[in-house]
DNA sequence: ACAGGATCCTGGGGGC
DNA sequence: TGCCCCCAGGATCCTG
């Protein structure tokens, strides 16, 4: 059992409001997730968890019954980003991590706050605050690991790749030189750099110049280091902007992002580019949306 | 091994 | 007005 005050509330749905308004989440990619954990951590650390709600709907990975007794009563000891991944450790070692897919917000509220629709998983905390995941395309997860060793086995598995900034130059060059696939599908495979996603690829490679299907085979090493440099300054800048508000996007102290007035080529079609004026195109590359300036970005040279 | 595509999900928007 | 289809794109699974 866990300490006096705890309980344990699994009741098989949270109350749903189909006609409430949905306020759809920004993209998280790195740039966001890092907003959320430095906004969440002043509020979590230290705390210790006095209950667990979890809604019926499956998230991409379903939230198992035993973690509510496994986290009943732990205080979380701190909050950190690895790549688009947040991990809170517990004492006892365990680690509670969390993605936010395409659409969770992940938030601290007073307990008495009204819940808004989409809400799955709710931690009540010392101090009448909850910290809640809301999700309303459930592509996000929340999972408990045992320890240390399991959560790095899980990202061994996924062969997460290392954090965007301070890449090694060497390692950059060679995981280009080694494959047929276009810029665009690399910087969106974690297991290259973690943590970009479609937004800041794109805006990265503009930054560096650089057509998204071009093959990274056939980059050169002075055009790889700029690409590596370009990821770093791009995220760091979107950082400083605490990331981009599409929509409703909403950091974890509920405050907005203001990158996506700088979004020098994502969404723009068809307006100038801001360097030269040439039109923003857009294409699929990689399977996604892809947007560059076709002056600038020259898909040879 | 590698690359590309399908899948999951919901709400918004365009076309007719 | 309403229906249908497509689109958005994280990770992950499947196919060629």
């Amino acid at each position: 059992m866990g300490p006096r005050g705890t309980e344990v509330v699994s009741r098989g749905s949270l109350p749903y409001n189909p006609a409430g308004v949905v306020e759809e989440g920004a993209v998280p990619e790195l740039p966001e997730v890092e907003t959320v954990v430095r906004d969440l951590r002043p509020h979590l650390t230290g705390r210790r968890i006095t209950s667990i709600e979890s809604g019926r709907k499956a998230l991409r990975k379903p939230w198992k019954k035993r973690w509510n007794a496994d986290l009943l009563g732990q205080t979380i000891r701190s909050v950190e980003r690895r790549g688009k991944w947040i991990v809170c450790r517990l004492d006892g070692d365990r680690r509670l991590v969390f993605h936010l897919g395409m659409t969770g917000q992940l938030t601290v509220a007073d307990a008495g706050a009204e819940r808004e629709s989409h809400t799955h998983l709710i931690f009540g905390l010392e101090g009448l605050r909850q910290l809640r995941f809301r999700d309303y395309r459930r592509f996000g997860s929340a999972t408990v690991y045992e320890s240390p060793a399991a959560l790095e086995q899980f990202f061994a598995r996924a062969r997460l790749g290392p954090e965007p900034f301070g890449l090694d130059a060497t390692y950059w060059r060679s995981q280009l030189a080694r494959t047929a696939r276009s810029l665009k599908a690399v910087l969106l495979d974690q297991r290259v750099v973690a943590g970009v996603g479609n937004i800041y690829a794109d805006e990265t490679l503009f930054q560096a110049r650089l057509h998204p299907k071009v093959v990274g085979r056939d980059l050169d090493a002075t055009s790889a280091d700029r690409l590596r440099r370009a990821v770093a300054t791009v995220l760091n800048r979107a950082i400083a902007r605490r990331g981009s508000t599409i929509r409703n996007y909403v950091g974890g102290e509920g405050l907005t992002g203001s990158y996506q007035r700088e979004f020098r080529v994502y969404g723009r079609t068809g307006e100038p580019c801001p360097r030269c004026g040439a039109p923003i195109e857009c294409l699929r590359v990689a399977g996604r949306a892809t947007h560059f300036c076709p002056q600038c970005q020259p898909a040879r040279g």
